[in-house]
DNA sequence: CTGAAAGCGCTAACAC
DNA sequence: GTGTTAGCGCTTTCAG
């Protein structure tokens, strides 16, 4: 329809139209304050703007103003039922802000990563995003720390960057909180990789809200498992078949949780009756279509993204390290405890 | 540790330390063809690059070669578990061919739709993709079109744009012929919303396969269910309950398949065995971690998002209307059928 | 083989 | 109030 090839209208060209010069176009179209521009001079302006399908070229502007307004997003979409959310909660913060994000996914491969920061770099991105899929310590590229940085779900273990991570204790604190509040007194805990960041923290808080309780943690209940269906299901027929078992299991996650459902139903128990079940990720798509549905904790990670991206302007750094940022971990309440 | 906020090394810098002109260095960073530079002034504007720290400024060189190398992404990111996908598809494709990819998730809201097109169009992007989380008839929003424009997982009822989505027929097809194969003739459909692309399209496989076989279709056993594991549930209890029950059931979903697990387990009969289930769409979380696993079909995201960048450069476009690319969806074998 | 010079489209002092 | 002017950092013809 329109002039698709033809070279793009310029300000000189709005300003020629309307009989102006190009500054007077450009104050009011970025509204410049203390310009004083005549109504009606702008009402041409804008009306010239629209007539010609004027549009501002990015370059140019951050070519001359030294502002881009690009945030770099480096992060492996791969592994990800989760990552999406993370670029959805960055997208929408930063859009909001009147950012744009430049993402790019590099598979754990340092070489990407490197070059992805590098050609961020050169785009003169005022930020950089670097997140994962899951919670654990980083190094992040070469070429970061150049321009503000943020880690999300991840962080550096030398603390040299700003990170934001789950609350993971806090989680796996309300988590049992849960179960407990529902009376079970015999409560296990499936876990996860004993080594990352999100069974420690869980862990921790699984102790905590035990200790609170009169409890005494029983080491015979905490497990570790593969963190997937067959690794819950396995974990959880053993558990069961323990002279003194457990009335409440608090699994690593959603997945193990899944497959804690079949062994508790294959030993002829109800869950949410029988055996109270607590899982952790809130994957929907697991927790919601279980029957009866799963009652777990969720990973913020929306709010991790939008936050990162508001960190990114803030307090440019602190002294000294930085502690990661914990963010909270919802309980999602559903039947199963 | 380096300079932060120090004026950036400029072409210029790099020109004065090596004692050439600015040309020269431009010539010898972007491998002029035809630019015959010695070995030796070569090898010393690199060594000073390094030295110095050159980085260079992309927004100056989107302005003076008219060239940006951005390719716009529009999607739809929250309602997403596939969403992902597409992304990474895309990005690694552009990756591959020296673009980078502007994401904004614009939620089915047209307002944003707009002003991310317009903001993309702004930076001078080379090429939009438009993508949506399920496949379906969308109008394009304005300002798309100014340049190469893709859909992905959609496409326009007027054909004006090239588009790219699944080849739903032919997977319809490969999951019936699956459990043909396995011995099953009396083979249910347990459809999604019979209005959408998706149930249409899987439906005429279904028949097609059936026929094929020389079995004739028979209604009864089409039935449409809501698209969820209580759908399914429902569904396949029904079905099951019928005088001559079907032994195969084709379901529109995985998440309907995950439910007609349930129906079946409850009926006492075993999955794989007395009854074959096949779904559709491969959602690793479900198909992968349901016992037994699930036969289905993959939704062949990553390969329509990396086709789709493909596109935007190729053909420019054909005389009148675009057919949309059918894109192959290949079945995945687990146990249930 | 290399350099001078003219832009690319816009911003922002500084004048008028 | 609005125009002049000098860049922003790079590409690219055209000379030499």
């Amino acid at each position: 329809m329109t002039d698709k090839n033809q070279r793009h209208v310029t300000m000189g060209d709005v300003a020629d139209r309307v009989g102006v010069s190009r500054t007077t176009v450009s104050f009011v179209l970025s509204d410049r304050p203390g310009a004083n521009i005549p109504a009606e001079t702008r009402r041409r302006v804008l009306e010239a703007v629209r007539e010609l399908g004027y549009r501002p070229n990015a370059a140019a502007k951050s070519l001359a103003s030294q502002r881009t307004h690009l945030i770099g997003l480096v992060t492996e979409i791969a592994t990800a039922p989760f990552a999406g959310a993370i670029i959805k909660g960055a997208q929408e913060q930063a859009w909001k802000d009147g950012k744009l994000l430049l993402i790019v996914s590099a598979e754990r491969d340092r070489q990407v990563e490197d070059a992805a920061v590098e050609t961020m770099l050169e785009r003169r991105v005022e930020g950089i995003l670097y997140a994962t899929t899951w919670h654990r310590a980083v190094t992040p590229p070469a070429g970061a720390g150049e321009v503000p940085t943020v880690l999300v779900n991840c962080f550096d273990v030398e603390g040299r960057y700003p990170s934001i991570v789950p609350d993971e204790a806090q989680g796996g604190y309300d988590a049992t909180r849960r179960l407990i509040d529902a009376g079970h007194r015999r409560i296990a805990f499936i876990a996860l990789d004993p080594e990352i960041p999100a069974t420690v923290g869980r862990r921790e808080g699984y102790e905590r809200a035990l200790l609170e309780a009169g409890i005494e943690p029983d080491e015979t209940l905490v497990v570790p498992g593969y963190a997937d269906a067959e690794g819950g299901y396995a974990r959880a027929h053993e558990l069961l078949a323990l002279p003194e078992p457990p009335t409440g299991i608090f699994c690593g996650n959603d997945r193990m949780a899944m497959g804690a459902y079949d062994a508790v139903k294959e030993r002829g128990l109800r869950i949410g009756h029988d055996v109270g079940l607590v899982g952790f990720d809130n994957q929907e798509i697991i927790a919601g279509y279980l029957r009866p549905g799963l009652t777990t904790v969720a990973l913020p990670f929306e709010e991790m993204g939008a936050r990162a991206v508001q960190m990114l302007t803030e307090s440019p750094s602190a002294s000294g390290a930085f502690a990661p940022l914990l963010t909270h971990c919802p309980l999602v309440e559903r039947a199963s405890a």
